[in-house]
DNA sequence: GGTGAATAGTCGATGCGTAAAGTAAATGGA
DNA sequence: TCCATTTACTTTACGCATCGACTATTCACC
């Protein structure tokens, strides 16, 4: 095992480095909320992305686009295709063939998505107090502004 | 339209918490950067996944149970059956049954894993400086403090 | 020492992210 | 007017996360 030494110096020098330690830890905590969200949006037989889709059709109030949504998610568009599939299925959403510009698909959100966006008002608020209630509100707007500097080099 | 004002209201209510705020910040930096791992693995074949199974057992220098790989990762131990399959496919690494306590299959990083991931250290490396590079020392540590308490709460 | 519980891992189904290729409609010249 | 390009979206294929159910092996304890 004459490796052992050389990788235990090739491990110790990049993992120590304070970015590496940084963005290891975004990752790590952005995993744990994910799990959390999604174990609260199971309850409602919801993932996160469609909680997310109902979300943001109902903020906006009027129907949108496919490919708004895709942009307002961090996604790629292909995915955004089941997912309203799903969602129509279950009819929390419609969707509607633009008459101007036939290529554009609209989607709409109904009447049972917004009642079931609702219901999800509270518990999601009461987790996030649960997971970050803890920090002060000066820590959560330090560790808001820098995740935003730290995202000015990703564009 | 007269849900309109009432769902403004909804929306911007529970949005402009600072702890919804920040976790949004989090899973978005997160996202981001998964893309740009992503992107690097993927030209050399590999995913964020894969590429993590073979860190991890590189730095431990030694055979490692499937379950205290599933541990080191966030994640749930049956997406590491399809996982070590790839990576055992491509003979990057080996299942060895354990003799002592047969329930235990040893999962071994081959030279060509080895040979792969050692590849990958200074791309890795470069653009974890290209992503992060622009933040002092003293914001990453914060970053880093402020996310190991946010994830206090989170066990 | 034999039975029930715990442990290590696998399998199957479903949903989503990603890439690559395809379709249909609109647009922009030549 | 016609053809190439662009745009909006869909389809397909693959990898992986998650859950629930399953097998095989070991342990605990009576």
């Amino acid at each position: 095992m004459k490796k052992t030494l050389q990788h235990e110096l090739k491990r110790k020098q990049p993992f120590d480095r304070p970015e590496q330690e940084a963005i290891l830890n975004i990752m790590k905590t952005s995993d744990q909320l994910q799990n959390r969200y999604g174990r609260l949006f199971r309850q409602f037989d919801l993932t996160s992305s469609q909680y997310n889709v109902l979300r943001i059709l109902r903020g906006e109030g009027r129907p949108l686009p496919s490919l708004e949504i895709a942009d307002r998610m961090i996604q790629v568009v292909p995915a955004i295709t089941g997912l309203i599939d799903r969602l129509e299925k279950r009819e929390l959403v419609v969707r509607r063939r633009c008459e101007e510009d036939r290529r554009v698909v609209f989607v709409e959100i109904t009447q049972a998505g917004i009642a079931l966006v609702e219901q999800l008002d509270l518990p999601v608020q009461e987790l996030e107090t649960e997971l970050f209630g803890h920090l002060q509100e000066r820590e959560l707007k330090q560790l808001t502004r820098l995740l935003e500097k730290a995202r000015t080099s990703m564009t």
